[in-house]
DNA sequence: TCACAAAGTAAGTCTGCTCTTACTTTAGCA
DNA sequence: TGCTAAAGTAAGAGCAGACTTACTTTGTGA
């Protein structure tokens, strides 16, 4: 299984790997604001376990599965963002980090009645629209 | 800092001194589900912490930072419920197991706007104060 | 083309949190 | 009062995830 910190290394390199052509390990490294052999021992734990490949002195690349589990993640990341920013109003940096912590506790079926339930507070009268992901934060 | 694993323990050793008269590292094992050195082992960084008290072969005393400490971890935990069950109609048990995930992820600030947010769904009206009828968060 | 900076790797340490196995203390009851 | 079961303690191991320090490889530009 993965664990919530490897969930947000994958969730990091999936990120990056929307906004540049190549991931190295000082770019997650950086962004993640850890130590380069830090997180090489994070991606070796992911590699292990099949989400993403890496060859000697190479790029990170995701596998399919890590694919699917990082836009999983993130999609949470992003409902958990909603709730916190566009209903309670808490500031985008605030909500950015605590969704960043909560994102690992809410099961895909919980997700599932959040999104409803956000479409339903910005269309009260019946009309609503497929919730799904919309990278555009970091995390 | 408390990590949030050693914040699970003191709420678990809050809600057992809240049923029981005394707590001993057992009780505390059987009801997280680990074994009692596990227990032991979480209890002496606490105790080192300074969040609870614990002579040899004795009992679990909580100290006052620890009693505060775990009172608002659990207050956090139940304002999640709360909209976990009651807004988002997630079942009992599902919405326990989720908010003692994200317990940790939400700041003293962003709950009470959870808190605040919940009372106006119980009293859309706005015929909710001066009745005295809301129930007073603590911070 | 080759020197050097940037990127990646290796080795070793530390803490947190989990386990098992084995020992000691406490407390209840026959 | 003494035995025994329940509770607590000790020692030791393993993995995850963080670090530092030191080494190797790659790739770029003078």
């Amino acid at each position: 299984m993965l664990s919530a910190r490897s969930a947000d290394y994958l969730e990091t390199i999936y990120l990056l790997s929307l906004r540049n052509d190549t991931v190295g390990v000082s770019q997650v490294a950086a962004e993640r604001d850890v130590t380069v052999p830090t997180t090489r021992s994070a991606i070796g734990r992911l590699r292990k376990d099949g989400y993403v490949r890496q060859e000697r002195y190479g790029k990170i690349l995701l596998t399919e599965l890590g694919r699917s589990r990082a836009e999983s993640v993130y999609r949470t990341h992003s409902v958990i963002f909603r709730f916190l920013h566009d209903v309670l109003g808490v500031d985008a940096e605030t909500a950015d980090t605590e969704a960043c912590k909560m994102e690992h506790g809410l099961s895909e079926r919980t997700r599932a009645r959040l999104v409803e339930f956000l479409d339903e507070q910005s269309a009260p009268d019946g009309t609503s629209e497929a919730g799904g992901a919309a990278p555009a934060s970091g995390q």
